[in-house]
DNA sequence: GCTAGACCTGACGTCGACGTCAGCTTCAAG
DNA sequence: CTTGAAGCTGACGTCGACGTCAGGTCTAGC
């Protein structure tokens, strides 16, 4: 498919499916007329990518980290070994931005819970 | 205390408590040649702003939030009745954000399981 | 009262993930 | 073969939370 049908099908804009390449996420093949095709593994791609990014990963860290999320049958596949630290060190920042939600998150909850009811929606 | 020690003692930069200032989140008081003098009142008011800017929020809305954490024994306590419903909000927004964090940190740990042992640190 | 260090107020720079505009090319339909 | 939609490549704009630099002021110790 053409990037304007892959746009839709993701929820994204142009521009940002042509920004993942431009950070070298995703390698969509060319037409003739130099037009990106994207095939259904690229969707794939950019679906993990999103993920990562809505993890806070930067695109330079996923651009590393994709090449050891290789599909297979559907889901990621092990293929890097050296960048075992980097994952497990990523892995704990994010419990850690958990930890921090979860704790402004029971903040919030206090404020509410004192809140005298009222317009709560 | 005065700008210097209270930013050691928070561990944030001189900028940063004043920037907090600038965006109305923190108001300590002046001294005769114009110095901010920071009560340990407006300590604990940083480290609410801190905490909620971890969770996502941004300055603005946390100048809202501000005014019903006033704390009347050491935690937040009620005051605000008609932000209940931006509070909920922001509290769901909360609980999205960690699900998409734990749902990357679980794609992490796929990887990094089935990853060949290697250098794991 | 002199000096060094701590503060003050602008104001411009930064970084990341895009938005947006400009000018040109390609594709699909009639 | 024309035309309008869809794409393409720059390249500058944006937004938020600060970093940083410049140039003047205040404070504390001697």
């Amino acid at each position: 498919m053409r990037i304007g049908e892959a746009a839709r099908s993701l929820g994204l804009s142009l521009r940002t499916l042509r920004y993942y390449e431009e950070r070298g996420l995703v390698r969509p093949a060319r037409g003739e007329g130099g037009q990106r095709w994207y095939a259904e593994d690229d969707l794939r791609t950019v679906r993990h990518v999103r993920t990562l990014l809505a993890a806070g990963l930067g695109t330079a860290v996923i651009a590393e980290l994709l090449p050891c999320m290789r599909d297979d049958d559907g889901h990621p596949a092990p293929a890097c070994a050296e960048l075992a630290g980097r994952l497990t060190q990523e892995r704990d920042r994010i419990s850690g931005a958990i930890a921090d939600l979860e704790s402004a998150r029971g903040t919030l909850e206090t404020i509410i819970a004192a809140a005298p009811a009222a317009a709560v929606g």
